[in-house]
DNA sequence: CTGGGACGC
DNA sequence: GCGTCCCAG
């Protein structure tokens, strides 16, 4: 055998091998990001995650979510929000990252870049501040919605901030909340990232004597109109979504509790 | 708190 | 792409 055909082979080898090391990495990477899941979903509730419409749920340790791939966008996030998670702690805001356990593929944050919209947090960043992971995490393209920022930075905000309220008062709750991705809406970026016409938000209070509810259903506008305005029964949000938001629920407290658009347990 | 955009490396 | 600075609701 000739120099020059050790040295061809050689060099094939290990051409060969780098691409079968990085197959070998990029499946590490998978499992980790299955194992973390899987882990996710253990520490999780999971009896009060609502049923996925699109048959995709992606768990993170902060969070869980329904991922709508037509809307490129969660149809609901869920959480918990602890008394002991509420925090001071004033991070850095990380940029957007696309979110690689949703399998179909996260929509980029570059469809929101110059479109008008805020990135709106679905699990707000200000309520994962207990630790720079989870406050990282909540920057995952699964968690934002298209809002308009007076939106946003307007009566949605202020939700956001009675939410937190209550999680003190009560000794925490769960969150869903998510755009209403039905009917006709516009679309912004290259991927078609739909636009809500609604939002809503569900407050559950499960350990504060007989559990209790909130729900409420938002116009993509802001308003000055106080809160209580906008409550509505989760029944109706069932109706309106296609959303089952608490089917692993003992159906007597389900139905009580889904059925009422009574604010009157809640202090504002 | 909720976010955006411009500029430089 | 990342850091820094300045901006508004």
């Amino acid at each position: 055998m000739s120099k020059r055909t050790l040295y061809t082979i050689i060099a094939a080898l290990i051409v060969v091998g780098i691409y079968v090391y990085e197959a070998y990495l990029k499946q590490e990477e998978q499992l980790e990001i299955v194992n973390k899941g899987a882990q996710a979903k253990t520490l999780t509730n999971e009896f009060f995650l609502p049923t996925s419409t699109t048959n995709q749920l992606v768990h993170h340790e902060g969070y869980s979510l329904s991922y709508s791939e037509a809307h490129e966008q969660a149809e609901w996030v869920a959480y918990e929000l602890k008394k002991t998670q509420l925090s001071y702690n004033d991070f850095d805001r990380p940029y957007f990252e696309i979110d690689q356990a949703v399998k179909t593929g996260a929509a980029s944050w570059k469809n929101y870049k110059n479109s008008g919209y805020d990135r709106g947090h679905l699990c707000p960043a200000a309520d994962r501040r207990y630790s720079q992971k989870a406050y990282d995490e909540t920057f995952l393209t699964s968690n934002i919605s298209p809002q308009k920022h007076d939106f946003n930075s307007g009566i949605w905000n202020t939700l956001e901030q009675k939410v937190r309220y209550w999680a003190k008062k009560y000794d925490g709750v769960f969150v869903v909340t998510g755009g209403v991705l039905k009917g006709t809406m516009k679309t912004i970026g290259n991927e078609h990232v739909s636009v809500p016409n609604q939002f809503y938000k569900i407050v559950f209070d499960y350990n504060n004597g007989t559990p209790k509810v909130i729900a409420f259903l938002l116009p993509h506008k802001n308003s000055k109109e106080p809160l209580h305005n906008f409550v509505v029964s989760v029944d109706f949000l069932e109706d309106l979504t296609g959303i089952d938001f608490f089917s692993e629920l003992d159906d007597a407290i389900e139905n009580e509790i889904e059925a009422s658009d009574s604010y009157r347990n809640w202090r504002f």
